[in-house]
DNA sequence: GGCACTCGTCGAAGCGCTTCGACAGTTTTT
DNA sequence: AAAAACTGTCGAAGCGCTTCGACGAGTGCC
């Protein structure tokens, strides 16, 4: 293995300088950084990271907490990984993967042991075992989703306040009179997650506002056409649809389509999902920016770490993209 | 920060006391070990993993590199990361992610700097470029998929070539004479990734062992329907389908009853996919153990870094599970 | 011309742990 | 009963890096 001392030899200066030159934390001369760094290109040197991090009380490495739980899209959370991974490594550090079944000991172990510096907890649920922990690690933490008391923590989410609002709102501007919001699984609001609720809250103020009726149901995707026929009996005016559920929506709009409803003629149909599903389908929808909820939480989690106060709450807007799930404006 | 030495102190002992306490490699007396104990829970004591990987010259932590690209299925490389995460912990081990994209550079980076003790590569490729690094690297390896020379490494897989054989000889006992695999998208096969040849491979050999026709054919799932009609027409005598591709399989049958084929009466379905997509629909499947994959892999991983020599290659079976795709025997 | 700075570099200390050799005491072997 | 082999513990060295204070040389200012 090459040291730090085999590249100060080889240049012709102390193991000090070249740690200066790697760091930039002192000034340097261009004439010795140059030959610092022929040194190191010449002798492959990579710095040991266990020593580094000793000395330096820094791992260059974050920890991410995956979920594993039923109920939510796991194509989703693979591209908000995938995006952590690739933000972090522009920050030059490292993901480590933990699961939520490591529950607890899982932080304080990996934050007690100083293998990590800083901490991403995916999936929050509002009144969530770990929020009393990471309040008291030393280390910065972000949460993606909204806990019913972020008070101290710095929490990211998508704004489904936002998008079931705008559900309602493009809705009831087509014209439509009697609308729908088809969210989770049961249970995932029985969790009490967040998002569903926000989801519906928004779609549920919107449509009030505009003055039109607005249901919301829950749909397991095994029953999706159990959910079709009940709100198209129960709410025979009904004609206009959103969808807040992923693997629900295919099975969905089989099912309306099933009932002889045309889409958009008969039926408007909105999603609220990921781009890939909605261009696949050729739907209406909401997108909701993966990738962009992955790279912002590292970018709140690297202010932190650079001992900046980020907002405690950011909420990722949503856009509305236009296809033909929907009847032309 | 709690350190070695203060428990040593509070123990009455000196730090490599503790030390040895807490690796084992050294007989301590029961009396030692249990006030040792003691001190380390009273202390709340975690050793840095910093200087544990400085002192030992192992990080425990080993490196998974995942797959990004298309035409593979999500979920189950999700689940393949959970089980190699949650069964890493069990040997003492963290997860550290990779993505493909960092390529070669990030081998080397994670392996020079020390900061992994091992990895295990997801996804192999035929002629995969990451090969002579794996090879070069002083850390232990293990291969998720085989390539085209495996010598030298440690490779676990599916067996793929069984499967597709176990399809065909299931489809031929059923009494069907000509039967069809409908495998991966094109890019797959073009890409030259070993398991879609494999099944392919397995299941022709089997068909023409039993004398049966065998076409195969590749499918994207956006175009399920031209596929299946594709294969009535030109082979008009198909009663058997076996289907090798997740995505697709859904669109399959739904494009297959569309013809006016009922299926198990007029067609005999059966699926390589796993047990969770198999019986949502109730199709009879050869199950492909995602989660074993994970965890075999991890498990010949730490057989290595233990210094043991575990086999070049293994491959682990399939199950036939049958459920109402295809007639009862 | 002298004083106060800044710049670029060095040496040494120290981060917290593991491990090796030593050694006193005990047990086993011959 | 002496020699050999264990057992349980300790002290010290060292893992490879960062960082602090020091310092000589150059620069600017009055």
């Amino acid at each position: 293995m090459v040291k730090i001392s085999d590249v100060a030899r080889h240049a012709g200066v102390s193991p000090s300088t070249v740690s200066y030159v790697l760091s930039g934390k002192r000034s340097i001369s261009d004439q010795t950084r140059r030959r610092v760094m022929d040194s190191i290109r010449a002798l492959g040197y990579r710095p040991h990271a266990g020593a580094r991090a000793l000395a330096s009380n820094r791992s260059n490495v974050i920890a991410l907490v995956v979920p594993l739980r039923s109920g939510i899209h796991v194509p989703i959370v693979m591209q908000m990984v995938i995006a952590a991974v690739t933000s972090a490594r522009t920050y030059d550090h490292d993901v480590l993967l933990l699961t939520q079944d490591e529950g607890i000991g899982g932080l304080e172990r990996v934050a007690g042991s100083s293998l990590v510096d800083a901490i991403i907890v995916m999936d929050v649920e509002m009144h969530d075992v770990r929020l009393p922990v990471l309040r008291s690690l030393d280390r910065p933490s972000v949460l993606i989703g909204f806990p019913a008391e972020p008070s101290g923590l710095t929490c990211i989410d998508w704004d489904f306040e936002a998008a079931g609002a705008a559900c309602a709102e493009y809705l009831a501007d087509l014209g439509h009179r009697e609308i729908a919001l088809i969210g989770a699984p049961p249970a995932v609001y029985e969790r009490g997650t967040g998002f569903a609720e926000r989801t519906k809250a928004g779609f549920q103020r919107a449509a009030a506002e505009r003055g039109v009726i607005a249901v919301v149901r829950p749909c397991d995707p095994d029953h999706a056409r159990e959910a079709a026929d009940d709100l198209l009996r129960d709410h025979p005016g009904l004609t206009g649809i959103a969808v807040h559920n992923e693997p629900a929506v295919e099975p969905l709009l089989s099912a309306f389509r099933a009932t002889g409803r045309r889409i958009p003629d008969d039926l408007s149909f909105i999603a609220i999902a990921p781009d890939d599903l909605a261009e696949r389908l050729d739907l209406t929808s909401i997108s909701i920016p993966a990738e962009e909820l992955g790279r912002q939480a590292v970018a709140l989690l690297m202010e932190k770490l650079d001992g900046h106060q980020p907002p405690g709450a950011t909420l990722l807007p949503s856009r509305l993209v236009v296809r033909s799930s929907t009847p032309a404006a």
